[in-house]
DNA sequence: TTTCGTGCAAATGGTTTGCAGACGC
DNA sequence: GCGTCTGCAAACCATTTGCACGAAA
C-alpha cells in the first residue's frame, strides 16, 4: 500500500502501523516506541517520529492534541470523523461524534468561500461521574457552611 | 480590578495588558515582550509569560493556538466567543462566528451528561482569495499538460 | 516589614536534525 | 549498487523554574 507511493515498506514502519493497529487507540510517540522496543530493541525515537510524519502525509494515520495541554502530540489511524472530550479529574478521553462541527465547514465554506483542509477540535472538562461527584462534595460544603 | 484577587497591580502586568488592548488581536509572548521592552527595558521574558498566565487564570486573557502549528501559543483579551481560522497560503488569520460549536456542547452535554469547562478549536484551510489563485493555477497546469 | 513579584540564567522536555553506516529494492 | 532509512546524539526552542534581589501594601 505504501509502496506505491515509492516509500519503502521498512519493518519500523509497519510495526508502528501494527502498534497503532493492535491498540486501537491514540498513543503519544513516546508510548509507540517503548511498545515497539519489545520486538524490535533498536527501533529508535526519532524514527517513529519521522514514520508518524510519513504516516501522516499518507492519510494512513492521524495527530491528535488532548485537553489543555498540547505539548504533547498523540497518534491514531485515520478512521471516520470523530472527536476528543478529556475529562480533567480521571483524565478519561471520550470519543466524540457530532456533525455540528462539520455543519459549521459547510456554513462558513460557503458564507466566506473558506477551503478547509484540517482542524484542530478537543474538548475538556468533566465526564457525567465526576461531574456528579464533584457536585454533591460541593453540596455538603454548601450544607455544612 | 485585580488587586480585589489579592493581587498586586504592578506595572509589568498593567503594561502586559496594555499591549494586549492596544494591539487589540492575538499575540505570542515573545511579541509582547518585545513590545514591552519599549516601555520597561528591563522586562523579562518569564514575567510575560507569568503575567500571561495569572491574567488567563483570572479570566481577562485567553489562549489560543493557531493552524496546525501548535508549538507556540498565543494570547489575547478575552472577548465574547469565536474561533479562527488560519489560510496555509498567507498565514491570515479570520475570526470565526458559528453557533454551532455551542450547539454541539449543549447537545453533548445533555447526551452524555458531559460538563464543558474548555475546548480548543482552530482551523486550517485557504481563504478565498487563496482559494481562487489556486484553482487558477491549476486550471493553467491541467490546460497546458 | 513581610510577602509577593521580578529578572536572570539555567533547566525542561517533546520533537527535530546532521551524519555515517545499514538495508530495501 | 543506488538511494533511501535508521540509530545515535546533539540541537532546537518555546516555556518553565530556582534563586536572590526589589518593590507593593
Amino acid at each position: 500500500m505504501l509502496r506505491q507511493r515509492g516509500l519503502r515498506a521498512t519493518p519500523q514502519r509497519l510495526l508502528v502501523l501494527q502498534i497503532l493497529e493492535d491498540v486501537g487507540e491514540h498513543l503519544d510517540a513516546e508510548n509507540i516506541w517503548l511498545r515497539g522496543k519489545d520486538y524490535d530493541p533498536s527501533l529508535s525515537l526519532a524514527t517513529v517520529y519521522r514514520t508518524l510524519h510519513l504516516l501522516e502525509e499518507n492519510d494512513l494515520v492521524s495527530q491528535r492534541y488532548f485537553s489543555r495541554d498540547h505539548k504533547k502530540e498523540y497518534y491514531e489511524l485515520q478512521k471516520e470523523e470523530h472527536y476528543h472530550f478529556t475529562c480533567q479529574r480521571c483524565g478519561k478521553v471520550i470519543e466524540i461524534h457530532t456533525p455540528r462541527i462539520e455543519q459549521a465547514r459547510q456554513e462558513l465554506a460557503k458564507e466566506l468561500g473558506l477551503v478547509f483542509t484540517h482542524a484542530c477540535i478537543c474538548f475538556e472538562g468533566y465526564c457525567s461521574s465526576c461531574a456528579q461527584e464533584i457536585q454533591h462534595t460541593q453540596g455538603e460544603h454548601t450544607h455544612v457552611s
